[in-house]
DNA sequence: CTTCCTGCAAAATGTTTGCATATCC
DNA sequence: GGATATGCAAACATTTTGCAGGAAG
């Protein structure tokens, strides 16, 4: 849905090119968040080629417009998804298998979070996320 | 308390070494999960040379004998507090500012998260980390 | 045509590895 | 004395910056 994308750019202030709707392609695609170098790995396999510097930087200005999300999921790189659902993952600290949930901690735990706390009154975003091992990976000895 | 960390360290069969009780006891009176660099800084600053090096070794050897965990806080590194208290996060993210709470997310929802999901029936590990702006920054405007 | 995006080269930062020496037990 | 920790140098990975050319609106 290029136009959809199009559209959301736009929308942001940015210029709807070709690497950034890739990007945007790319991202809606995966069925886990990707790391900069899973994208340019996947973008590749379609005959696009991108800078690693252009994704970095096509990704920041994503951010900044908040239509991607960062995690940290693996621990030498970030993840990027799209911040349009609200999900949180478990991962597989073996294969990185990666799989998603709904249901969210701070709906259920915010408030009462914030009313405990002495300097914090607002929060903008969360993480929470599970590692463990999947059932195949626990399979294996 | 270094003959407390002694002997924690001789459990997990690791050495005792000053470098590793430096690191404890940083660990220890920091009110914040530190990164490598935080470290360095901490111990400098008590005339403890340490080289970068050695500190991300010491760190992981006392990560691996669950004596310390590591938390991504901060985007471009990982930080490590002691691993003997549970507890989470919520960090201001204008001026760094981290403040512990106790309730845990996963507790609560563990177990629904568990039964709807396919692939995974293990959880070893969690994060649940809050980002928002503390009282004082939000004051500046 | 003007603004902003992209690519290439280079650098900054965080982290790991190899090896010789020093230290703990 | 033997196993393991430490320091130094060098490598490696991820991410950022500078600048010139190119494309979007």
């Amino acid at each position: 849905m290029d136009s959809k994308d199009v559209e959301v750019l736009r929308e942001a202030g940015l210029k709807a090119t070709p690497v950034r709707l890739s990007v945007l392609s790319a991202l809606a695609a995966a069925t886990r968040p990707l790391t900069v170098k899973d994208l340019i790995g996947t973008l590749s396999k379609k005959d696009v080629a991108i800078d690693t510097v252009t994704v970095y930087r096509t990704l920041r200005s994503l951010e900044e417009a908040s239509i991607v999300r960062s995690l940290s999921l693996v621990s030498d790189a970030l993840s990027y998804e799209l911040a349009d659902d609200h999900h949180h993952h478990i991962v597989c600290l073996k294969c990185g298998l990666v799989e998603g949930f709904e249901a969210c901690a701070f709906s259920s735990l915010g408030e009462s979070i914030l009313r405990n706390s002495k300097r914090f009154k607002i929060i903008s975003r969360h993480s929470f996320e599970l590692f463990g091992t999947c059932v195949s990976c626990s399979a294996i000895k």
